[in-house]
DNA sequence: GCTTTTTGTGGAATCGATTCCACAATGAGT
DNA sequence: ACTCATTGTGGAATCGATTCCACAAAAAGC
């Protein structure tokens, strides 16, 4: 391993030169300069990250703190996030938790120890002892997907969405709409519901308890649901709903699913959108209408939110972006 | 931050002391084991991981390289590398090429330079200069993917796996089975192609060259590939293919939204089979019938190889996975 | 021509750990 | 009682960079 003495000694000048050079910083003479260059060249040099990181504090490291990996939601924040960071120079450090809420603590504690300039922080919940927790390491860190009093955020208007995609279903003239939700710990999803409540309300609508049902993150429970709402509702006639909104893509395939197997038709007999825009929703049959977030872009705006913090230059404290009604034959 | 002296001075021992306390190293009586153990509990102190890789030249940390995390394989592979690793308290710094083959090279230099103590490659190629590249850095690598000469790797036996699906499709009295493959420097996927080509032959079934086409990795190139297949073959009456192998559920489910489209049904018109077991396979209409390769497991399998060999202990050179056939009604 | 300021350079301290080595205090063996 | 191995400890060097400081030479100001 060839090291900045090394170069000092080939380049006749000191340690101190050569690292200016390198750093452009201090007065170099040019004929230094290029010496130190040249011998720069020849020999591949690059520094130690090690020795650097422990002189400046810093390692050009963030760490990325998701749920699990294998969604698509996180996959693209986490290519979004990927391309703004590297044009910069710095790399990521993964932290699967896989949705084991404890590990959110441990890895906390370990980007701390790693030394990492920043988090991002892809959040399933806001609960008082994560921001706690968040606040004690005191590293700039952003949460995407939740925000929460005093952090920086990149969020989705799901609230907004929620209403005009129950709109829609109610221009198309849906009346008794089922939902398909998630855990509540889990805020932003929970604004879904929250807007397609106050949408339907908002209409003289009213909402049977027979038509919420709840899933996890998975197509099965989608599946699931939807064999319980059915069921539910057949015991009180005329309560038998004739759209569905489901919070994630995968609830609705699920969904979709079931009702194939029943025999019913969509959008026919059930009209069905759901939130995400997956990749393979348009190739559903019927493709899926669904809202697409940008997911991409929210992690570049992360990033770039993140790396302001850290250069501390001005930042804005919480983002929210827009969102895009892709409707398609599925209502 | 606190530091090891700081824990020296309030245990009233020596640096080294603490040292060999945290390290289990060297000898050290009770009593200052405890008194260390009590002052590291009580101010919470964790070892900067700066000043030990400089030290030490170990930095628990393994880099990934990877085309685009945008797919199941991709993630599920490191959801399986994420889940080996952590046990040993190994930490992984993704690089992320965006199928860009330039930024192969320079992440490896990249991960040369952040020392990482190993590297897992999801590669798409095998280049004579990445090999080269490869064996100039000298830092413990396993492809996962393709195998390659003088290389740890991680496969999956893509030749019998399609040698067996085309048999099955054979036997179900398919005679004519079109193909739609990838570019063929990936030779992992070439394979697939070759497995099937033996098969067909090995029953003395010819392969008219009109039904083999190319897609990319997405959904949209399958769609393409398919409407190419049939209007090649309808110039020649008879020569219509009655089945389809895609080597990615993807370009199958590209395929099928393009025959629907057409009016013909799966499978009774056209039988469809891909590769991967996407998560979706089993939700389409009809579900797919594809191959399933266990992508978590070659993650841990990767891990586990890498381990062994950034401890030197014996590892094995090339590991070949087992897959699976997952017969649904899309044949 | 003599003081200031600007350039340019190298020496030495520093970051926070590990590890070699010297040395002291035990205990064991004969 | 005298060697010799075992245990336990601290001092000092080291890893490879950055950065402060002192100092010299050149340029500028009066």
């Amino acid at each position: 391993m060839v090291t900045i003495k090394d170069i000092a000694e080939m380049a006749k000048v000191s340690k101190s030169t050569v690292s200016r050079v390198l750093n452009n910083s201090g007065y170099v003479s040019e004929d230094a300069r290029m010496r130190v260059e040249k011998v720069v060249e020849q020999t591949n040099y690059t520094p130690s990250q090690h020795a650097k990181s422990l002189r400046t504090k810093k390692t050009k490291i963030v760490g990325v703190i998701l749920p699990t990996i294998q969604t698509e939601t996180s996959s693209k924040i986490v290519t979004g996030l990927g391309r703004e960071f590297s044009k910069l120079g710095y790399e990521i450090l993964l932290a699967n938790t896989n949705l084991n809420k404890e590990k959110e603590f441990e890895y906390l504690d370990l980007l701390k120890v790693r030394g990492v300039d920043g988090i991002v922080l892809i959040a399933t919940n806001t609960e008082p002892k994560l921001l706690e927790k968040i606040k004690e390491i005191n590293i700039p860190l952003v949460m995407v997907g939740q925000a929460a009093e005093g952090m920086m955020s990149v969020t989705y208007d799901d609230y907004h969405a929620s209403r005009e995609l129950t709109s829609l279903l109610i221009d198309k003239g849906h009346e008794r709409i089922a939902f398909i939700g998630v855990d509540e710990t889990d805020q932003a999803v929970g604004m879904r519901k929250k807007g397609f409540l106050q949408e339907m309300a908002a209409h003289q609508l009213e909402v049977s308890e027979t038509w919420l049902e709840k899933g996890i993150f998975d197509i099965d429970s989608g599946y699931d649901a939807m064999e319980k709402i059915l069921s539910n509702s057949r015991r009180s006639p005329n309560k038998i709903p004739t759209a569905l909104i489901a919070v994630t893509d995968r609830l609705a395939m699920g969904a979709m699913s079931y009702l194939k197997k029943q025999g019913m038709r969509v959008p026919e007999d059930m009209a069905i959108a759901g939130f995400g825009a997956s990749e393979f929703a348009q190739y559903l049959d019927p493709p899926l209408t669904t809202v697409d977030y940008q997911n991409e872009k929210a992690g570049e705006e992360a990033a770039i939110q993140l790396i302001n913090c850290m250069h501390s230059k001005n930042h804005t404290e919480k983002i929210v972006l827009d969102y895009r009604l892709i409707e398609r034959t599925s209502i």
